[in-house]
DNA sequence: CGTGTGTTTGATGAATTTCAAAGCAGGTGG
DNA sequence: CCACCTGCTTTGAAATTCATCAAACACACG
């Protein structure tokens, strides 16, 4: 049984070798004939220049968007221009969610480098999960997911200090590179101290200052844009609640 | 055209008697017996009562809840007991959309008075989904709608002063009751203080101070829980990015 | 009428923002 | 190849906002 999944599971890499978002939002078990209608729905690559957008808040929904290659943010502007980043995406993330309810975007998305991304026609997406019903639960957990993402950030900003959620943040990147086979201790951060600022609601300043912190108690070394975890235990403990470093 | 619709939603809002999820989520155009299925998906009817729990974090999923009557709270705990209030529910919001990613919620809901629920068991709802394309993509909205509702609380956790986030809350309550059919000028909180501030990221002293702010300008009249709006337009303008008052 | 829960207000202190200035790195043109 | 920008980062000092601590108050309920 698990022979069968994994060799169709297979098949479907070959076959999707143009997305990675496999592992991540891809059912099992499914028949050859279906997997080329998957193939055809996310066949569509698009590169994406550094600091380029990709969508932008109001733009009307078509499709959304697998990560390939590179890493982007995604933010929101309040009427007076305050910048509110909700998120960075890296290969395997999803973009486009929140259009899904308006059939528009809400959001503007950035690359934050030269990146590369799989167009996915949501209608198509729709229609074909029709049809497959592990798609469509898959799709119902993505969403699901983006929830509970979202609900962690609403914790972090709404019960951390800053350094807590610095620290939360570097971890959490962390993480998310180890599952995509990085190294989860040394890892380059793609985005601005403001960008970081924004995402964890602090200012670019307190970002630089929660830095020192860690580094002064020797849980992290940062050099500009390179980080280098040294502590990984006491980072998490720092964020487990416990409001002073240990 | 428009007359078919508005007939057979009509028809749907009888078989659906008990429930009112339907202006939000039940799609048109359905054949009687596709209603007759919907109906039976949601039959069940659930109390609960003031300061009981529908669900815990950690419960298996088996329903999602549609709010028929009352008002919910959803919560998480950090791991050292601090409360953050994610979201609170009144008529016609849905609960439970959060686990549908790993199959365990991921909240505490509590009613915050007497209420009634419509459960609707979450794997026959995607099987039923599976034959009603226009359920599924209205479920997807849904999905959505969740994402887009946490993302304005990240940029108000984010961006905005303490007094910005009480009037931001207020408004939203207010145009919630107003699409429901209440008053938008008149309505009666049915949380505490305390609850407010975990939802805003704030402390119940400065809730009370925030409130006392909003008396001071003559924008709104507050005693106790009930709340009367007297100056919607400056309250708007107050949120709208202008951090002082006008 | 006392008790408990929730609310309000004041005084103080801590954390974060703001303002300011200097440092650093990468890219460009002389 | 160097000097000079420009954009980003770092650090310091002052100002502000919010949290904390404390006490009084209001109200409902037994």
């Amino acid at each position: 049984m698990p022979e069968t999944r994994s060799c169709q599971a297979h098949a479907l890499k070959l076959a999707c070798s143009n997305c990675n978002i496999l592992e991540f939002c891809l059912p099992l078990g499914l028949t050859g004939e279906e997997v080329a209608q998957l193939d055809s729905l996310i066949m569509q690559r698009v590169k994406v220049k550094k600091d380029a957008a990709l969508y932008r808040a109001c733009d009307p929904l078509r499709f959304l968007y697998a990560v390939r290659i590179g890493f982007f943010k995604t933010d929101v502007l309040s009427l007076d221009g305050r910048e509110q980043v909700t998120g960075f995406q890296m290969p395997g993330d999803m973009l486009g969610l929140d259009a899904v309810n308006s059939g528009l975007y809400t959001c503007n998305a950035f690359a934050l480098e030269d990146s590369e991304v799989c167009a996915i026609h949501f209608d198509h997406l729709e229609k074909l999960a029709q049809e497959l019903p592990s798609l469509q639960h898959n799709l119902n957990k993505i969403f699901s997911r983006e929830i509970v993402r979202d609900h962690d950030m609403l914790m972090l900003l709404g019960n951390m200090n800053s350094d807590e959620r610095l620290a939360a943040f570097l971890l959490n990147l962390s993480q998310r590179l180890n599952m995509r086979g990085y190294s989860s201790k040394e890892f380059v951060l793609k985005m601005r101290r403001e960008e970081i600022g924004s995402y964890l609601g602090l200012r670019l300043e307190t970002i630089c200052r929660g830095i020192a912190h860690l580094r002064d108690h020797a849980l992290v070394e940062v050099s500009g844009r390179e980080v280098k975890i040294l502590d990984m235990d006491r980072l998490k403990h720092l964020v487990a609640g416990c409001h002073r470093f240990s």
